[in-house]
Parts: structure tokens; sequence; C-alpha cells
DNA sequence: ACTATATAGTTAGGGCCCTAACGACCGTCC
DNA sequence: GGACGGTCGTTAGGGCCCTAACTATATAGT
């Protein structure tokens, strides 16, 4: 995810340009890779990644799966997976065992190291959220994530006309 | 950036847990994640990554400049700078010298063929830009850029907090 | 002058993401 | 029971991002 930054006359320079709706698209943009920095940050102490936090809380709500499934999950290619999980099986969050009812796939789950890990990593993640989003008022929290869903709709809708 | 999957009891984990805050995280890093991913395929048939683009974007707007200054604009390390120079000069996007002012520094700047794909690239995303948040009334789109820009502010403001 | 400190760009090493292609295996249809 | 199309996980190769360390050069202070 590229940092951003936006000229001063980055807009008005082809036809279909608009201000407000870049600004949008770039702003979201780099308040999501703030985010997620921060995240990052937090969770390096615990020796773990961000992408490795989630795939440990999949596993622990859902249950030992597939790394396919995890993928599903995760919206990431299985490729993407694979190492991924190599890494948590690296320090041991995460164990991979063949699947008797199929032996092209494994089963993924995770550790008692790894739900140790996963507590503290959501302790840690939970209260910093609470703290970054304490300067928006209850109603305007609710707008905020409504309109984050109607922009995420649109876009998966605009992607299916072929361009 | 990870793509994100709520798990159904994600919330009450933790004696801090807030479901909205948690929530307008995920979906914030969610559909910023969706906007880079469809940027990046509108992308490629140009040759150019999402990242050499908002290169091109500055040195165009800017003018040449030292990779140095490049990392400061595009909130990146130099040594990722070098990186993505090094990307764009083998597509011959940008060009390398030495500064004569200072033995120890380069100057970048864009070249003729990368001044034609940035064009084409802007005129590109623009347009799609204006698509994806068409779904916005003004009013909306005037707010939701207002809430990002005060949850970058509470953001960078807590992090300064030693935790 | 000379040294101590700081800065420029690079490299090395690690992580995550993608696409393409591969071997192994599944299931189905003839 | 064999052949085929589909799926599983992996690997190879490319891109972007980071931190740490290194070389070369600049500059401030003595």
């Amino acid at each position: 995810m590229a940092k951003i930054e936006m000229p001063d006359d980055f807009y008005a320079q082809t036809p279909d340009a608009n201000v407000r709706a870049t600004e949008a698209v770039m702003n979201t943009i780099e308040t999501a890779d703030l985010l997620f920095d921060r995240i990052a940050r937090l969770l390096r102490p615990l020796n773990v990644s961000a992408a490795g936090g989630l795939v440990l809380g999949i596993l622990r709500d859902r249950g030992p799966m597939s790394p396919s499934e995890l993928g599903g999950r995760l919206i990431v290619t299985r490729a993407t997976v694979t190492g991924v999980v190599d890494s948590l099986e690296r320090r041991g969050f995460v164990r991979r065992s063949p699947n008797p009812a199929d032996r092209r796939g494994l089963v993924v789950e995770i550790t008692p190291a790894g739900l140790v890990v996963l507590q503290q990593l959501r302790t840690l993640i939970h209260r910093h959220e609470k703290i970054w989003m304490s300067v928006l008022p209850e109603a305007e929290l609710g707008d905020y994530i409504e309109t984050l869903r109607r922009i995420q709709d649109s876009v998966s809708t605009a992607a299916d006309e072929r361009d």
C-alpha cells in the first residue's frame, strides 16, 4: 500500500478530473496506511505480523481449516497463505497436518502458543482502536462506517462492468 | 496491506473491546485495500505500478528532485525510493543524474516517455475515481473526507504518547 | 586542519501480495 | 478403468515496504 502525497495541482489535469473524488480516494488509502502501520508497530514486540494476527484470529474463531479456505476468508491467494502459514509455523503459533479426507489438502490449526499471543494481540489492538476512534462522536462513527460500506459496494460493482 | 475478514465474535474478547471502533478500523483498511487493488489493476496494462505512478506525478508537478526528497513526499524510506526509482528507470520513465551541488546526492527527473504514461494514467484513474465516488451525495463526500482527516490527526497524535 | 556528527544513496535481509505454472490428487463421464 | 477438467498447496519471479548497516561525502566545532 503506497503512501500518498497530493500535488497542489493534481486536479484538472484530465477531462474527468474531480477534486473531491480524488481527495476521497487518496485520503482513504492514506488513512488506512497510517492505521496499518501503527498496528504493525504495536504487534512487532509480540513477534507477529498483522497478516499473521488475522490468521490466528480466524483459526481460533472458526476452528481448523485448509489453507484454501483461509485464503478465501482473508481474500488473499493460496500462494500468499503458504507464506503466511510458513511464517506462523516457524514461530510455533500454528500447525499443519495432512487432511485425511483429501490427500491433496492440509488442515491448519492454532497451537496453545498461538492462543496466548492472540489474546495479547487483541487486548493491545482493541485498546488502541478505541483511543484512535474516540475523536468521533457516536453518530459520526456510524455514518463513517456506513459510508465506507457504500464505497465498497460501489467499487465492487463498478469492477464487474468491463472497462 | 492485509485483506480483512471480521469473525462474527471478534468483539468482546478483551476488556477494552469496542465494536464500532474495531469495525471502523477494519472497514477503513478493507476499503483502502479494495481501492488500491483496483488502481493497481487499472495501471498494469500501462506497465506502471501504483507507487511508480505517484513518483511520476510528483516529479512532473514539482520538478526534478533527490531520492530523499521524493521519499519525504511519498512518506517512504530512502531505501524504498531506491527500488521504485530503479524500476522506473529500467522502463525509461525516469532518469538519475549526479547532483553537481552535492557529490553524495542524485537528481531524479521524469523523461518524455514518463510524461506520456503519466497522462494516460491520470486520465484512467480520474475517470474511475469519479465513478467510484458517484454513489455519495456531495455533502456526504465532504463529511467523509473531513472524518478521514480527523482520524488521521487522532492516530498521529496518539502515536506521539509513548505506550 | 581535523575530528565528530550527520546525511545521501545503496545493499542485505525479512514480510506480504500477486500471477503463472507445476505435480499430486479428485471426480466424473464414457 | 481410463481420460479429462478442476482443485490443492507449492514454487518461482516480480513489486513494494521496512530496519539496519555500510560507504562516501558534507559540515560544524575545536
